[in-house]
DNA sequence: CGCAAAGTTGAGGGATATCAACGAGTGTGG
DNA sequence: CCACACTCGTTGATATCCCTCAACTTTGCG
């Protein structure tokens, strides 16, 4: 058990001493393990770097987006937070792992990274890095809303999996699926479910059995119509209430 | 029920009505909902179009990263496939939504896109875009691999939360933290929990009586040695038997 | 019409949440 | 140094949810 105690303060130091406030490109990629040629040779770019004291918040949800940040040493989480006030742990980013990526499609964070203990990060400008040049920069910031996009999408994912109870995870995942319609020009309450069971059902992390369950209920209570892949919501003020009942601590 | 059958034909249609086999750029802005200003003066921009069949794959898991795909019109399924066979529906993408970003890091797909019905998507050709620019691509080509990495992981823990019970979490969580700190240097079999257990409850999407619990238990199989946020994996293997012991359809 | 596939419904049991009590670690003040 | 309170984590008993197994109904298709 000594041992471990020793291990523990051995991982507490920052892996390659450097007292400098500032990181190259190159140590960057390092850090990052991506491979990265061609690039020392570039002339003062330097990144800084940031402490983040324990149980301090290196952003949270709503900040305007900034920076991106690589994690020099220490350990983070992410946290995502519902307007209930209820949240779910979304990862433990460490060292090499990067925070804040979230960000850069709604130009706000829609998390909150949170220092587990001491930790140091590498604060990379991502405005200025998306912003550069003219014509293909344009196509470029493109591609970086998209993925940030997907990211957020798929950060709902996790929270419909983490914290909500079978039929909390179907409602949600009606009322969703009405929102994307909307989005598209379609009815958010008429639509059709273009998915078999069993792809939704692997979707939801349920079995078939308890998504048919959960339907007809939701068809006898009045909250909506269904024949085959035919949906309709009638009520969905109570599709709301029904995800407000989460599993857990709400 | 009629009615509704009328809706369905409806949402069938192509959005807007453009015989063409490309697409302008600013068509695919509009598609993909992003503001993309002063990119209407490009010259020959243009995008080409394919078509998948309902049941079609548009790429497989292991297939050599090319084009990402914007969809025009159709629904498709993402799926992860484990090693084991086993799969893990992401999310049901549809007109707007884009496809195959996650190859981008490890140059090659994670995951499989299936069209639920004849769909049409937009082919972005994304290499030509990241490789674009000299100096300054390089940097972007950094952060879109950063991106497209943290995509990779999340898509891990949407699979963690949705096939595995109680302890196969438990234990995927062991592992895999095992592996991050081997790849920063450190044992994988011995290291410390940074988190407090109502964060970890959180992330595993479980209560804090049922992590204890399993631990505990690993402890009694000799799988594990725990003492306050201090862990010693004793037996690997067996951890990795757990993990496979998936909750349904292994 | 008949078959296969998909979806529904019911009964039962197992896994996990909930409730409750206890033990261990930590910080504070006497 | 010890008592106390407080938080964190563990353990046990019970209730509940959801999975499993099985039978049935419906849909789709040749």
């Amino acid at each position: 058990m000594q041992q471990m105690r020793a291990l523990q303060e051995a991982q507490a130091e920052a892996p390659p001493p450097s007292g400098a406030a500032s990181l190259s490109l190159a140590d960057l990629a390092a850090l990052l393990k991506i491979g990265l040629d061609e690039v020392g040779t570039e002339p003062g770019a330097g990144v800084t770097l940031r402490r983040v004291q324990q149980g301090m918040a290196l952003y949270r949800a709503g900040d305007p987006f900034g920076p991106i940040y690589a994690i020099r040493s220490g350990t983070f989480k992410t946290v995502l937070l519902d307007a209930n006030g209820s949240y779910q742990v979304l990862g433990f980013p460490m060292a090499g792992d990067v925070l804040g990526l979230d960000g850069i499609e709604a130009q706000q964070y829609r998390t909150e990274a949170v220092a587990l203990e001491d930790s140091e990060v590498a604060i990379i400008p991502f405005p200025r890095i998306a912003h550069l040049s003219g014509k293909a920069g344009k196509l470029q910031q493109f591609v970086y809303r998209l993925l940030s996009r997907q990211l957020t999408r798929e950060h709902m994912q996790i929270w419909l999996l983490g914290s909500l109870g079978a039929e909390s995870r179907v409602a949600a995942f009606l009322l969703i699926l009405g929102e994307r319609y909307a989005r598209l020009g379609y009815s958010d309450t008429r639509f059709n479910l273009r998915m078999t069971r069993l792809d939704l059902v692997s979707f939801l992390g349920l079995t078939q059995e308890t998504v048919s369950r959960a339907l007809s209920r939701f068809g006898e209570t009045g909250v909506i119509q269904v024949h085959n892949r035919e949906l309709k919501i009638t009520d969905i003020e109570k599709l709301h209430q029904i995800v407000a009942n989460a599993r857990h601590s709400g």
